[in-house]
DNA sequence: GGGCTGACCGCCC
DNA sequence: CGGGCGGCCAGCC
């Protein structure tokens, strides 16, 4: 029966997907994601899905999200301190200040990308 | 069962 | 220009 087996899994798993496609080198954010499926206030739910995406037997480049600024507020939940940093570093994203430089031009929008 | 928290965002003063 | 708050929704006392 799918009565209640529509509701669980969806937005977490697209989070997971949208987040999978994010090209090598670039970066979007949760609002972003959010926006794209259909809850553009849910912005907070993305974190939270990503936090569980440890989880998931496919990797997650989570450290291609960021906040609406640029900003690595997530990197508190990497493994280390640097961890984060040092991943989109190694994608040739430059981070200075805890924020991704030239943001606006690594910026990958799911909503104009993808739909 | 109610209330609080969160890897956010946008509005309001 | 900075700070505060409501919204959305799942998980945890």
């Amino acid at each position: 029966m799918n009565q209640l087996s529509n509701k669980n899994d969806n937005f977490f798993e697209r989070v997971y997907e949208v987040t999978r496609l994010i090209p090598f080198g670039r970066v979007t954010s949760y609002g972003a994601i959010a926006r794209y499926l259909g809850s553009a206030r849910s912005a907070r739910m993305v974190g939270w899905a990503l936090n569980s995406s440890v989880n998931q037997k496919e990797w997650v480049p989570a450290h291609r999200v960021v906040n609406r600024n640029g900003l690595l507020t997530g990197k508190i939940h990497f493994p280390g301190q640097n961890t984060m940093k040092e991943l989109l570093e190694s994608e040739g994203i430059k981070v200075e200040n805890n924020r991704v430089v030239n943001f606006e031009e690594l910026f990958w929008d799911p909503n104009v990308e993808l739909g």
